[in-house]
RNA sequence: GGCCCCGUCGUCUAGCCCGGUCUAGGACACCACCCUUUCACGGUGGGGACAUGGGUUCGAAUCCCAUCGGGGUCACCA
């Protein structure tokens, strides 16, 4: 039997980072095996699940690199296409990978846990099942739901049939799963054996009320039918695994191996979920209202451009809308926390620093570099060939942002410039496109702004940054004061007196001459000859052209901006500093 | 609260299964110095951990127990 593995997000929103290392796991672990990695879309939330989650979700899979031999992908044309068994891999072909499309076929295996006496249909209504649990609460039992006395465990009698004929008529009701009274034992490839006493369990819902199957109960028919032989997922699925273990006896299916990773949370030890954000927002908006009493609800949403009713329940925690979290980070010029893959394509990471940092999250290679040091840097090959189950971790992990900057650094500056350009272009056109424009069609000016912004950036986004002096105007007169004083006014104008000199040996050069080593070697003569070095020189060029101390190098920064440009905004620093 | 999992530098981790080679190694972050046209990069060095308490043993980060701590889970969500 081939292995397949498989990742089973629900389609609620993006692709959270910790379901992208679940994905990355299972993808290297059928990789390395030889085996096949499916990816299933589970939306029996209906009222929770859309397309267009899918759809992204599937996209940042393939963004991030992780491919699917079987399930959904989205085809050239925007369609959703699905990658199903061929009729040479013996198996049958799974037809659907969307569990809504499967209603038929967990009711068929629901009716043939009733009449095996090991389900049964209930009629209590959700509110009085709630209050008979806040009830327990409130008595500090656990509770479990009684099963009735008239069902008996393992036989279809005349009170079940009678109930299920009731169901059939179309009374509302759920469908119970009768839990069978033993020590389940999970046989968890990460953890060991974990044992459930007899009588955990209690006869949870394996169908609601709206006809679509429970989480547990569409799972484990899948796996079986879909030919899954090795469930890896979060630790925070554990719990359900007994459940599941019991589901699989109960049906006369084969156990998959489980694997349960360790879970990623916050550096504060919380979990990480998509709500960190308005968490975050949240709290910006509350410290700037206690730091400043003239702030309140009503002055901010206009300001912030934000319903006002919508932000009034926002900052009660009465929502936790992102329509409400994003401007709202916009206006105090916060950025709000990455969780999904989508937020980190956004700020300009590369997949393969994130697939890289996130396989470091529980899983280690235990191997060394050629000079001694733990191999932590490896590209998706590397994964794909070295992946095991034996090295996943069992301890949860922080994920640390810090590092993944880090990273990300690293992977950009491992790229040749060509490269880097390319794609630091294609980011700016989808994400900056002000940048993108401003910067126009050239190719050659593009390489040669990201050869100088390449060294230093840590995200693409940061490349941008760094060349934001190129959209200043050659008019502009707005010079960092700091600046201005220590690098043109000071020592009795030195900068200034350098600058009127530099001013007039660039007029000098030929446009065919204007190239950054050309430019760099003329820098560092003014600087030879007026017994500075090229420090202070460059330091006046630099606020000249930026408005501040900090550019790239200017060597480049003056080819990329042009003779016209850079002579423009030398002239105007003069001009102003002279009054 | 019941049940379940976990506990090595601030963080990710190597080492633990097969006790001695561990005065516990690496990476990120931090600090200092060097390099340097700014900012970064880079280089060198530094501080920094076996949760606690009991065992077992000649010897424990490594094995056992207890305590403490952290997390997960207890839905007609997945």
């Amino acid at each position: 039997m081939p292995i397949v593995t498989r990742f089973a997000p629900s389609p609620t929103g993006h692709l959270h980072i910790g379901g992208a290392r679940s994905a990355l796991f299972c993808w290297a672990f059928a990789r390395k095996n030889g085996g096949r990695f499916m990816l299933r879309i589970e939306d029996t939330d209906a009222a929770r699940s859309s397309l267009e989650s899918a759809r992204g979700i599937i996209e940042d899979l393939h963004w991030l690199g992780i491919v699917n031999d079987l399930g959904p992908y989205i085809a050239r044309d925007g369609s959703i296409g699905q990658h199903d068994w061929d009729a040479a891999s013996g198996r049958p072909p799974v037809g659907e990978f969307f569990q809504a499309k499967r209603v038929p076929i967990y009711n068929q295996y629901l009716e043939q846990l009733v009449r095996a006496g090991r389900a049964y249909p209930a009629f209590e209504s959700n509110e009085e099942i709630e209050a008979q649990r806040k009830a327990a609460v409130a008595a500090k039992q656990t509770y479990r739901y009684p099963r009735p006395s008239e069902i008996e465990y393992g036989k279809f009698n005349a009170a079940l049939e009678a109930r299920w004929r009731r169901a059939l008529a179309g009374e509302r009701h759920v469908v119970r799963f009768a839990a069978p009274h033993e020590e389940i034992v999970v046989h968890d490839q990460v953890l060991g054996d974990v044992k459930y006493a007899p009588g955990e369990m209690d006869d949870f819902v394996i169908r609601k009320a709206d006809g679509f199957p429970i989480y547990h109960f569409a799972v484990v028919i899948d796996d079986e039918t879909m030919g899954v032989t090795h469930v890896m997922r979060a630790q925070e699925h554990l719990n359900n695994t007994p459940r599941h273990v019991a589901l699989q006896k109960a049906l006369g299916f084969r156990t998959p191996f489980y694997a349960h990773m360790p879970l990623i949370i916050n550096m504060d030890n919380s979990k990480m979920s998509k709500r960190d954000k308005a968490k975050f927002a949240r709290k910006a908006a509350k410290d700037a209202m206690a730091k400043d009493r003239s702030i309140t609800a009503a002055t901010l949403a206009p300001a912030a451009g934000i319903d006002e009713k919508l932000l009034a329940q926002f900052l009660a925690g009465e929502n936790d809308s992102l329509e409400v979290a994003q401007p709202l980070a916009r206006y105090f010029k916060l950025a709000l926390p990455e969780i999904e893959v989508w937020d980190f394509r956004q700020n300009g990471y590369l997949p393969e620093a994130i697939t890289n940092f996130v396989a470091l999250l529980g899983w280690n290679p235990g191997l060394k570099t050629p000079d001694g040091k733990d191999l932590e840097k490896f590209d998706m090959k590397f994964l794909a060939e070295h992946f095991g189950i034996e090295r996943i971790g069992k301890t949860s992990s922080k994920f640390d942002r810090a590092k993944l900057l880090s990273f990300n650094a690293d992977a950009i500056n491992a790229l040749p410039d060509e490269e880097f350009a390319a794609r630091w272009r294609a980011w700016c056109e989808e994400f900056e496109s002000d940048f993108a424009k401003a910067v126009g069609p050239s190719e050659g000016r593009w390489l040669a702004l990201a050869r100088a912004v390449k060294p230093r950036a840590k995200t693409l986004r940061d490349g941008v940054r760094a060349s934001a002096f190129l959209l200043r105007s050659d008019a502009a007169r707005d010079f960092d004061p700091a600046a201005i004083e220590k690098n043109l006014k000071a020592n009795g104008g030195q900068g200034l007196g350098l600058l009127r000199t530099v001013e007039e040996r660039l007029g000098s050069l030929a446009p065919a001459e204007w190239t950054p080593a050309l430019i760099h070697s003329l820098i560092e003569q003014v600087g030879q000859q007026a017994g500075t070095g090229m420090g202070p020189v460059s330091q006046a060029i630099r606020v000249a052209i930026s408005g501040a101390a900090v550019s790239p190098p200017l060597g480049e920064s003056l080819a990329v901006l042009g003779p016209v440009s850079a002579m423009a905004r030398i002239r105007t620093c003069l001009e102003q500093q002279a009054v």
